[in-house]
DNA sequence: CTAGGGGTAAAT
DNA sequence: ATTTACCCCTAG
């Protein structure tokens, strides 16, 4: 029965999530005809869009409606016992908030999730801010609400979000205005698949969480070295267009919507994004002996900053304004385009 | 038109 | 054999 099955490209995910960011959920008609979008969607119907986005929702938070609706008439297998946390055969990543929290016999001790739970309450806080959208942001008690909402929410777990928030906001992954959240535009590549045996280096090397968007990305001693050495080499103008295509690869495997955001209402979030990028910055940069270059570079009407230092290379999305607030901190300014 | 239920080819 | 992810159907 003739559906000769067309998947999606990674454009079209791309298009369909920044439309939703755009236009909201719920409005497929409206992204099929906005113009921006049409032309990579024109294939679709608003309703292959809606089940697109069922899709990919249902990946990015666990559970959507639907699996929830299976996964009620599928436990009547293997016996589930007594307050026991299903853990389906998923993959091991996040997504999976940490089970057996209203236990009705344990309860009182809440005793915090290692760090693991830590790098899910990320994914967590970046998911409520996402599909609350509210235009100029969330505020904490929205973000807590939703998390809650979806998931379960532990003891003392207003306290650990307030706390991540600060720390989120202060490594500038999120813009802090008036109590309100956002998501900031930043991104951080030059991801590698860096082979396990090469890890063991000096002492103080911290592998970072995973590739899921971290502001900072480490690499081996050796991989830092090779990649210093090639900028070194470079002009300055080639060492920008590596990078400006890095970010172009990154963004479409990643098929992240980012430049909707920025559409939204500039002028203020810039503001306050150039200060929470300024202390990070700030901090991050503090007591280095090795020469740091920053690089500004401008890709497809994007703005980046790459800091180039003895401990990765740093790529950040961030306006004009922010790189001539804090030209203190740069000792090689490019401008390049593409 | 959208949300949600459901079917099923393709992938694992 | 089970899971995933497109596609279709239809009530509201």
């Amino acid at each position: 029965m003739g559906a000769p099955k067309q998947k999606w490209t990674p454009e079209e995910e791309a298009a369909l999530k920044a439309g939703v960011l755009k236009h909201g959920p719920g409005k497929w008609r409206t992204i099929l005809k906005d113009p921006q979008f049409s032309r990579v969607l024109y294939l679709r119907s608003n309703v292959d869009l809606k089940d697109k986005w069922r899709n990919m929702s249902v990946m990015a938070n666990g559970w959507g409606s639907r699996e929830r609706a299976r996964l009620a008439l599928k436990r009547t297998r293997h016996a589930p016992k007594f307050g026991e946390s299903y853990s389906t055969a998923s993959q091991s990543d996040e997504e999976m908030v940490d089970a057996r929290s209203l236990d009705a016999s344990g309860s009182s001790s809440p005793n915090d999730g290692p760090k693991r739970s830590m790098m899910r309450l990320d994914n967590l806080i970046m998911e409520a801010i996402n599909n609350l959208r509210e235009p100029s942001g969330s505020n904490k008690t929205n973000i807590a609400a939703y998390i809650e909402d979806q998931y379960w929410a532990p003891s003392n777990f207003k306290r650990i979000l307030s706390g991540k928030l600060k720390r989120m906001a202060a490594a500038g992954k999120l813009i802090k205005m008036k109590r309100k959240y956002r998501i900031a535009t930043t991104s951080a590549l030059f991801e590698r698949k860096q082979n396990p045996s090469t890890q063991i280096l000096e002492g103080r090397q911290r592998i970072s969480s995973r590739y899921d968007h971290d502001d900072v990305n480490y690499l081996t001693k050796s991989q830092i070295d090779l990649e210093l050495a090639k900028m070194r080499s470079m002009t300055p103008q080639e060492a920008a267009a590596a990078a400006a295509q890095a970010v172009a690869e990154a963004e479409a495997a990643m098929a992240e919507a980012e430049e909707a955001v920025r559409e939204a209402d500039a002028a203020e979030a810039d503001a306050e994004a150039a200060q929470a990028f300024a202390d990070a910055a700030r901090k991050t940069l503090k007591g280095r002996s090795t020469p740091t270059t920053v690089r500004y570079i401008s890709h497809k009407s994007q703005n980046f900053v790459v800091f180039n230092t003895k401990d990765g290379l740093f790529l950040r999305n961030f306006a004009e304004c922010v790189v001539k607030e804090d030209k203190s901190m740069i000792t090689s300014f490019v401008m390049y385009s593409t």
